[in-house]
DNA sequence: GTTAGCACTCATCACCCTCGAGTGCTAACG
DNA sequence: CGTTAGCACTCGAGGGTGATGAGTGCTAAC
């Protein structure tokens, strides 16, 4: 049996209704819905043929239908008319972005704030992955007599900092030719360049051994271990709203995942291309968000490096919105954050 | 009426029943309770006389009783004897505190989670109010031709960065010395005195007048302006376990107070004693928090600074394991915090 | 002052019934 | 032959009922 014009009609049409109302769609539902002009007994043997062939699902006998995940998947492949954005709308969005405070962490905590205010769902957004990043400057501040604050500032305007040992009776003016010279090194390298950099720094300089392994062991450890703080998340109450979660359980769960950013990271940052991906349900191989769908799109920070940011809800999401959303705000956080640069 | 030494005892009883089952407590069973040696019927007439005086509420006739927050006012001040942890209990949440990442807002991270793990509420931490902390360290950064990173390192090791604009044609050499030059100026001076210097440096710098500028606009609403990531929240999906919140709009609510942190700050920054403070629902004076309590204490960075960390839950809280838990977390912060120093 | 006994209250739960939405099938229609 | 009307059937939701049991307040006896 093939996907005639008619079923692609009529699935959409039961697809789309089941998205604004949670509801199982009946036949009679469809069959008064403008742009079909079929009697409900003719839907119903569509249905019959749909369920057949996996796009359609049955709660119980006497119920309507509901879209399956392949439902999804063939809507959001083939069904899909992209929506735009009001130029209000798109105006709106982009104020909020601008006038937050100039640092870049703030620019992307409130990106997150406007992603899940303007889908209703949970918005997620990673910073750059560092791997990618340079080191622009390196910098330490001596905080008392043994520690010192050593900074690590990368060509996206991100900064890290750790505390490290510093052996008693350097002065601020040594550490900071340190400083100097460490930028002056690593600048503008690569993370496997910064290695090989470090090894020979250790060799020519036997009196800051100490010190200088210290200081690499942090930047390995900042540069690659990409932290907790890293991944933001916007509205996470926001899908207790919806008829999916009404069961307390499932929020708690759904909320535990979004607690370990680990498996959030995991999930969002599968592929950095510039285009919208969209995974459904199973589709994203976290068996805690089996039922969730996740919409993700890239941002650009300067010209190389590059992070996700993305929307979280129930498979029965409004796609169409969710993209136009995702694919605006992509380009406006790329915008922003690339003036920085 | 007065309340005599029986009466103590059976009000204690029956708050540390519901505590633990959350259940309108009947006289039968705070009869069988070992320690309270009387009948259900001389209970029942206690329980009475305890409801008149407004200690005890009953959901509706031929329910138990439950305890009304003046009981558990009187709960948190007289009839609660403090708890120790066990020295086993001690050494894991110390141990989680100190392995994490070396990073002043990874340790306060990370602390979050130990609270919020031990207790099994929500716990909440704010960072050290800046308007108390010293300029360590000012650092000018260049990142592109026309703007620069100005880091600020306060003597708690907390770096708050902004993007600000740099006249062209400034070299890094001019962009350190600058930065030295505030350094110089401004370290170890409160915000006061940091305005002062500036309107003198203004006066004496006239070609970098527009760099230093916004240079200090920067810097007074850093150090002014408590930002939303000051505040750190652990374990907002704790509370969805507790039958308080099996109606998942009070949860959606709860968690939407979680969101604004301008509010979390309001109420946990009430004040700065070192002592255990509890406040029972309404008196923390948030409408929304009305069916919680908040108890908070503070930790100390260094010698002047402090913030605050506390936990949320329901006014059906175990407050003997809270507090023991918050007093020993709150030493336990500041000496993590204050080795750094 | 304390307690046993008893009538009374009220939430909870299982059960049953009805109602209505929706289906599948069949037969009739164009 | 595709489409549609008609109809019996299914099943969940919602509402009413009665039994159950936890708990109370009162009274009288200890």
């Amino acid at each position: 049996m093939q996907l005639d014009e008619r079923k692609y009609l009529i699935l959409q049409a039961i697809i789309d209704d089941y998205i604004m109302t949670a509801m199982p769609v009946g036949s009679r539902t469809i069959s008064r819905k403008s742009g079909v002009g079929f009697s409900p007994a003719t839907i119903r043997n569509e249905m019959s043929d749909l369920e057949e062939l996996g796009y359609l699902a049955q709660p119980h006998t006497s119920a309507g239908r509901v879209p399956s995940n392949k439902a999804y998947r063939l809507y959001v492949d083939h069904l899909l008319k992209a929506a735009k954005l009001t130029s209000d709308e798109r105006e709106r969005m982009h104020e909020h972005l601008v006038d937050k405070s100039r640092r870049v962490e703030g620019v992307i905590r409130s990106a997150a704030d406007v992603l899940s205010d303007a889908t209703k769902y949970t918005s997620v957004i990673v910073a750059p992955k560092l791997g990618t990043l340079r080191i622009k400057h390196v910098q330490l501040v001596p905080v008392s007599e043994k520690t010192a604050l050593i900074i690590i500032v990368t060509n996206a305007g991100i900064v890290k900092d750790a505390v490290i040992r510093v052996p008693g009776g350097l002065s601020a003016d040594e550490l900071y030719s340190i400083s100097r010279m460490l930028t002056e090194k690593l600048a503008e390298k690569p993370l496997e360049a910064v290695r090989q950099e470090f090894a020979e720094l250790l060799r020519n300089n036997a009196e800051n051994r100490r010190l200088l392994g210290e200081a690499l062991q942090v930047i390995e450890k900042k540069l690659e271990s990409e932290d907790q703080a890293d991944v933001i998340i916007g509205g996470s109450a926001n899908l207790l709203g919806y008829p999916e979660y009404a069961d307390v359980n499932k929020a708690r769960n759904f909320l535990a995942v979004l607690e370990s950013k680990d498996t959030i990271r995991r999930v969002l940052s599968r592929d950095g291309s510039m285009e919208v991906t969209i995974r459904i349900g199973p589709e994203n191989q976290v068996p805690a968000l089996n039922d969730c769908s996740i919409v993700t799109a890239s941002y650009r920070v300067g010209d190389r490096s590059n992070g996700t940011l993305g929307i979280i809800g129930p498979t029965r999401m409004n796609y169409n919105r969710v993209i136009s959303v995702l694919d605006f705000m992509g380009r406006a956080l790329s915008d922003v954050l690339s003036e920085y640069k």
